[in-house]
DNA sequence: GCGACAG
DNA sequence: ATCTTGTCGC
């Protein structure tokens, strides 16, 4: 029997991501809960969101800790534009902080900033880089013979 | 109406 | 997100 993972629907990402999140986290705080997170980094909004409940917001809720939303495409909402320094700044790379939640956006931007040696913060990077090796190692790789 | 729209 | 060719910089 197999649980197929919802699809990624715009202004929904919570309820694909959330699910599997939450899982793993009740896995940590079972099996190793020394490391359980005092606060969640979320590659993905919070309150900046169409119904103001992105994923970091969906999350944070759900698992009872403070979270904060990173994502590293401006969502687009009515009265939301880019600055013109980012339209001609192609140099610009910027992310998007949101809160998500129990933290205020000030908190939400300098842990941010503090947790951040690329573009987008260490937890977040650390995640997407071995979640990735452990999917070509793991699920992807051909046969070996 | 269609495309665009976190990942 | 995924796929994919090439380029630039440390």
């Amino acid at each position: 029997m197999v649980t197929l993972k919802a699809p990624y629907v715009a202004g929904f990402l919570g309820f694909r991501e959330a699910p599997p999140l939450l899982q793993t986290l009740e896995k940590l705080k079972n099996e190793l809960p020394d490391l359980m997170p005092q606060v969640l980094f979320v590659d993905g909004n919070g309150l900046f969101h169409s119904r103001e409940c992105g994923l970091a917001c969906h999350l944070g809720v759900q698992a009872d800790l403070p979270c904060v939303g990173v994502a590293k495409n401006l969502l687009h909402l009515d009265g939301v534009v880019k600055s013109d320094e980012h339209q001609s700044q192609s140099s610009s790379k910027p992310v998007y902080v949101s809160v998500g939640h129990r933290i205020s956006l000030a908190t939400a931007v300098s842990l941010t900033h503090r947790c951040c040696l690329y573009r987008v913060p260490e937890p977040i990077r650390q995640a997407d880089l071995r979640s990735r090796e452990y999917l070509r190692s793991h699920i992807l790789a051909p046969d070996v013979s």
